[in-house]
RNA sequence: GGGAGCGUGGUGGAACCGGUAGACACACUGGACUUAAAAUCCAAGGGCGCAAGCCGUGCGGGUUCGAGUCCCGCCGCUCCUACCA
């Protein structure tokens, strides 16, 4: 044993996280030039991002587990000799800040900036190797100026769009919605019911790229599979035709309906055509039928509940109208009106094949129409087929169906739409779901759309010099609507065409689009002359690792796919793939018991009380606790931690290496306070470890003392192999693969430790080695130990995050010996221990040797030996 | 309805290309140290069995010398999506 030092006996992190902070921030550690350098400043670049925050007032521990995988993977890749860009920012506009202004009554700007400051502290005190020098929030000016740049661009491109269209507008709120942030016909934020209205709006044209965001989504393998589907299912591409039914009589100006199907080939089994009651002929028929008008009106009321929906009852309306079909010459068909067909899908109008379709069918069969299939499964006799309750929507054979007969499926399609199309009946078509963007939101805390309206000169860009157009500060949040509207003078200026008064737009941006070009700004982000530095951009970009949560799945990272491309075509960057992000990675949410008092509140963690048998109770009432399931952290929920008490309580480190050891990354994790203490634990068990060891090591890059010992080699093994397979399970990012890995590693470091106390030199000098390669090892998850462990093993020598990731020996980290199974019959009868590479017939006699093999044996002749080199032999007697 | 993912000890999870299932950690238990507690250290632990052994990766089959891993058929849970023509 050693003497009792004066050293404290415990790794104080309260006054080593911050001095290590310090010390990274002095040196600029993490800072990098916008520009690629040359000579020994040239390394490989690698791009790390973490989506930026909103800056809602506190971090809270999904931030936590983001930021800390992000951080991992930069500093591991600053150790293998990147060049790592790794900023930080803000995602700053948004509604939550007007809400605040009203309630509060303080500044949306004020608001924000405010809690920057507060989350911007928080942040730094998690040890994040960013370079802050980049940060910026996208409610600067500065930043939001650029991007009024970017948006005069597009549209001199032709990809933005004024138009009229019915939008989803939400009557809490007070504005616009997009698609997307419509959920089950409520608005995304306010869950209020969402209304249709007719208003001009801006429209940024991501369908011009339609094919390619879908086919590029097959180049992007870094990307989890999920999300690719997730992006196709939104693109929404399907092929089939447009074809056109006369009707037999017009009816209201109307002579025929045109529907989209991706079943032309079965045209020849049509039963009815179905309406959207929002379509067109619907009113006209309506205008005439006051049952009809009833019924459209019966839809729209059920339409909108989300129950009606849910129940799917198949309603419909025959309007008596008839049409005639383009391919089979004095046949008529009815012309329904059914509540499942959509009128902003397709052309609002189906034509219904019940035997090859199931919900066609479904209609069918209630409503007493025709069923002809016209296409025969392979095997099955025509004279004997027919469709029952369920529509054969396979390939097969087509049948009744005049020139196509005898057609498999494909071919019948495409000879259908040559026939449409030769008789001006239909055209092949393909259709997407995907829409363009719209961007207008009737709010102030966003970006400013850079555009006036003029009575003589119609809509007119704001000219390069004028830009930005600024928020004002001086408004008020008291009437509900857009505060720019209200101002009494914002708005009015003189068009910069003709001079005469005009309007300003009011209109501001979807904060979408602020995230939409974020990454590509942080890569020159004081670039003043444009939006990019072109050198800067086209150095730093893509994206090489990008980490978040799966909720952006769709709609960021849709929008930021469309933008680069936007950008590419306007000469703001080159990014030859478009992708802005070439690997992606959704971590898992963070999740929490939730608690529940006697009166069915929820309770905080901290109101919780466990006893040690196991009972839960209120810690101050001392009332029964009911302990639901663990559930992701949400405020309503109360199954909050908060991020600032644990670092305040255990350290950054502790934090951030509970993160990572619980579980695999891209799944959910359960906080818990005694998985945090154990991480706390281990901080406290390395630093003492080191502290034990120091006396007993050599000096710093002493040669190895003469023959080594048996403890010595186990050492030296454990190191290389650790430093193997912890390497590995970064790479593949298998965190708590890595944190097991090292606990193994710490464990054997005990055990060096225990030998190089009993006197042995070797194992003192592998010890050495072991202890500085831990500290490599631990470095992009635990930064602040690993600093302060260097610099007690190795003091003046710099900083462990400046330095090179340890190679590992191949040779060392095979080991010499080892263990194979033995099996008789296929069940494990014993283990032997062979020297690696030994002889096919040393191991299987060793193996015969085994005692417990030979009892099961029981001096049966073998009939079959099989030996897999390494791993196992198997004796079948 | 459609799609994706997941089912392994008390818990989170390991397990390369089919080769010793349960690494590592958390929790619990016993012991040491202490006046005591905390901290720390040591030890044991999938189930049944005194033991040899038998059974064990959601369930049922199959392939194989050998299956958590591959194939077929089920069951359960989670998430996403939805009258998309």
């Amino acid at each position: 044993m050693t003497e009792a030092s004066d050293a404290p006996a415990r790794y104080n992190f309260r006054t080593t996280e911050p001095r290590w902070q310090q010390a990274w921030e002095e040196r600029a550690t993490f800072r990098v030039e916008d520009r690629p350098q040359s000579g020994a400043a040239a390394k490989p670049k690698y791009y790390v991002l973490e989506m930026f925050p909103y800056p809602s007032g506190r971090i809270h521990m999904g931030h936590v587990r983001n930021y800390t995988l992000g951080d991992v993977v930069a500093r591991y890749k600053r150790a293998r000799g990147f060049s790592v860009l790794h900023p930080m920012g803000w995602d700053a506009f948004g509604l939550p800040a007007e809400n605040a202004a009203r309630e509060r009554k303080t500044h949306p700007a004020r608001w924000t900036y405010d809690n920057i400051a507060t989350m911007r502290d928080e942040l730094k005190r998690m040890g994040l190797s960013l370079d802050w020098s980049r940060e910026f929030a996208t409610c600067d000016p500065d930043y939001y100026h650029q991007q009024q740049r970017l948006f005069l661009d597009f549209h001199k491109a032709g990809l933005v769009d004024r138009r009229e269209s019915a939008v989803n507008w939400d009557p809490v709120d007070h504005t616009v919605l997009a698609n997307e942030q419509v959920i089950d016909g409520r608005g995304w934020r306010s869950g209020a019911l969402v209304e249709k209205r007719r208003l001009a709006q801006w429209f940024l044209r991501i369908t011009r790229y339609n094919d390619d965001l879908l086919a590029a989504l097959g180049g992007l393998d870094r990307w989890p599979e999920r999300v690719r589907l997730m992006q196709t299912n939104w693109i929404g591409k399907s092929e089939g035709a447009r074809v056109r039914f006369p009707l037999a009589r017009a009816e209201g100006g109307i002579e025929a309906v045109e529907v989209f199907t991706t079943r032309p080939d079965t045209l020849f089994g049509m039963s009815f055509i179905a309406l959207s009651p929002e379509h067109p002929l619907a009113a006209a028929a309506a205008a005439q039928d006051a049952a009809a008008a009833a019924f459209i009106a019966e839809c729209r009321r059920m339409g909108t509940s989300e129950a009606a929906i849910e129940a799917a009852e198949k309603q419909g309306y025959d309007t008596g109208l008839r049409v005639a079909h383009p391919l089979m010459p004095g046949r008529e068909f009815p012309v329904w009106i059914a509540n499942f067909v959509l009128m902003d899908y397709g052309t609002g109008a189906i034509f219904g094949c019940p035997a090859h379709d199931q919900r066609d069918l479904d209609f069918a069969r209630k409503f007493g129409l025709s069923v002809t299939p016209v296409v025969l499964p392979r095997g099955e006799d025509k004279a004997r087929f027919a469709i029952g309750t369920e529509a054969f929507t396979e390939d097969g054979t087509l049948i009744n169906s005049d020139f196509l007969d005898g057609l498999a499926v494909p071919a019948a399609k495409t000879s259908v739409i040559a026939r449409l199309e030769e008789l001006g009946a239909g055209v092949g078509v393909t259709q997407w779901r995907l829409r363009d963007w719209g961007i207008s939101r009737q709010r102030y805390w966003g970006c400013p759309i850079p555009m006036i309206h003029c009575e003589s000169c119609g809509v007119v860009p704001v000219p390069e010099k004028d830009l930005p157009v600024r928020l004002p500060e001086d408004v008020t949040f008291e009437r509900p609507g857009n505060p720019l509207d209200h101002h009494p003078s914002w708005k009015h200026v003189a068009c910069p065409r003709c001079a005469k008064p005009a309007r300003r737009e009011t209109d501001t941006m979807d904060t979408f689009v602020d995230s939409s070009w974020y990454f590509a700004r942080f890569c020159s982000p004081r670039h003043e002359a444009a939006p990019l530095d072109r050198a800067a951009v086209d150095h730093w970009m893509p994206v090489d690792q990008y980490i978040g949560g799966i909720e952006h799945a769709i709609l960021h990272l849709l929008y930021s796919r469309f933008f680069t491309r936007a950008m590419r075509d306007t000469g703001h960057l080159a990014l030859p793939s478009g992708e802005p992000f070439a690997g992606l990675f959704t971590q898992g949410m963070v999740c929490h018991e939730t608690y529940k008092g006697a009166d069915g509140r929820w309770l905080y963690p901290d109101e919780v009380a466990k006893g040690a048998d196991g009972s839960t109770t209120h810690a101050e009432t001392g009332e029964a606790v009911t302990v639901g399931r663990s559930e992701a952290m949400s405020k309503s929920k109360r199954n909050t931690v908060d991020p600032g008490r644990i670092i305040a309580q255990y350290g950054a480190d502790t934090a951030r290496w509970f993160m990572l050891s619980d579980n695999p990354p891209e799944r959910d994790m359960e906080w818990t306070d005694a998985g945090a203490a154990g991480a706390y634990r281990f901080t406290q068990r390395l630093w003492r470890m080191v502290q034990d060891a120091l006396p007993l090591l050599p000096a710093r890059g002493a040669a190895a003392p003469g023959p080594g010992s048996a403890a010595s080699a186990a050492m030296r093994h454990a190191t290389h192999r650790t430093i193997a397979t912890v390497t590995e399970a970064l790479e593949s990012f298998a965190f708590n693969v890595a944190v097991a890995r090292v606990y193994e590693f710490a464990n054997a470091t005990a055990e060096g430790l225990a030998a190089a106390r009993g006197g042995d030199a070797a194992a003192g000098w592998a010890l050495r080695e072991a202890l500085e390669s831990l500290c490599h090892l631990v470095g992009p998850a635990m930064p602040h130990l690993a600093e302060e462990l260097w610099a007690a093993l190795a003091p003046g020598e710099g900083l462990i995050a400046e330095r090179a990731w340890p190679a590992a020996d191949a040779a060392l980290a095979l080991a010499d010996s080892i263990t194979i199974a033995v099996q008789v019959g296929g069940k494990l009868r014993g283990t032997i221990s062979v020297a690696r590479g030994a002889e096919a017939a040393t191991v299987l006699a060793a193996a015969e040797a085994e005692p417990n093999v030979q009892r099961a044996i029981g001096g049966k002749p073998i009939r079959k030996r099989i030996h897999v080199p390494g791993k196992i032999v198997n004796l079948i007697v």
